[in-house]
DNA sequence: CCGTATCCCTCGGGATACTG
DNA sequence: CAGTATCCCGAGGGATACGG
């Protein structure tokens, strides 16, 4: 299987749950939040920030099936838990901090697109109208 | 503002809807449908395979609003519209394959922690205890 | 401290039918 | 061909309360 395959429909069918895992509404705040080492339960809370109680378990539940997170518990009382990333999440860290710094570099572009569109509603902006059909 | 503030709370908050637009259900597969070229409204819809026409529609509408994608109308009749991919939608293109091959190197990875997960139940797998509280 | 359980409401998104 | 309009359902996710 060679990389050009990527363009193929079923593989982008493949790879576009991970995409959706990752692009969940807590997934990525989480383990970018767990990238600069291990974090206890409302620790991670707090660094996140608005997320809910239940959210976050859930989101750590996904993430430690998907092998992303390993989480400890220390049966201490009251008790502790720290969750920390697994290789295979550090690993995931690089390619996500790309597509970080991609969107940090083009928000300013986005944002002016999106001011563009609703401003002078669609008509403007990159939409185009060819006179003649010839392509 | 250097590279390291990627992990900055109120900078992850600026790149999360980003990610969650080219997270949602549909975007990826559009924008990477169009990555070899441009692409009328019912090529897309077979080429993307599954879709919905509504939301094909909406997704495409999105994606031109922040300026991923042009819109070009042929007032033919019957009517032809293409879509292609603009500068920045080429560039999104770039990080977003980058993860494309992760998630495709990592794809068994992430089915085998499922798997162990799912079976032996959260207890198994990279659950662990520690017996000491100290770390 | 670290969750689980419940309620409830919004929104994503599919199916279908209709227009220029 | 390329949409728009309507209906409708289930998942996502917040708030709150309770348990070990």
């Amino acid at each position: 299987m060679s990389d050009s395959d990527i363009h193929v429909p079923a593989e982008c069918r493949r790879i576009a749950p991970v995409l959706q895992r990752i692009g969940d509404k807590w997934s990525i705040l989480v383990v970018m939040a767990l990238g600069d080492g291990s974090l206890r339960f409302n620790e991670l809370k707090r660094r996140v920030g608005g997320i809910s109680q239940r959210m976050l378990t859930l989101t750590l539940r996904g993430l430690e099936r998907d092998g992303f997170v390993s989480r400890t518990l220390f049966p201490t009382v009251p008790p502790a838990v720290s969750y920390e990333l697994t290789p295979m999440g550090r690993s995931l860290l690089e390619p996500v901090r790309a597509l970080g710094l991609w969107a940090r570099e083009h928000l300013p572009a986005i944002e002016a697109a999106r001011q563009r569109f609703d401003a002078h509603g669609p008509g403007t902006g990159w939409e185009r109208t060819r006179r003649d059909a010839a392509e």
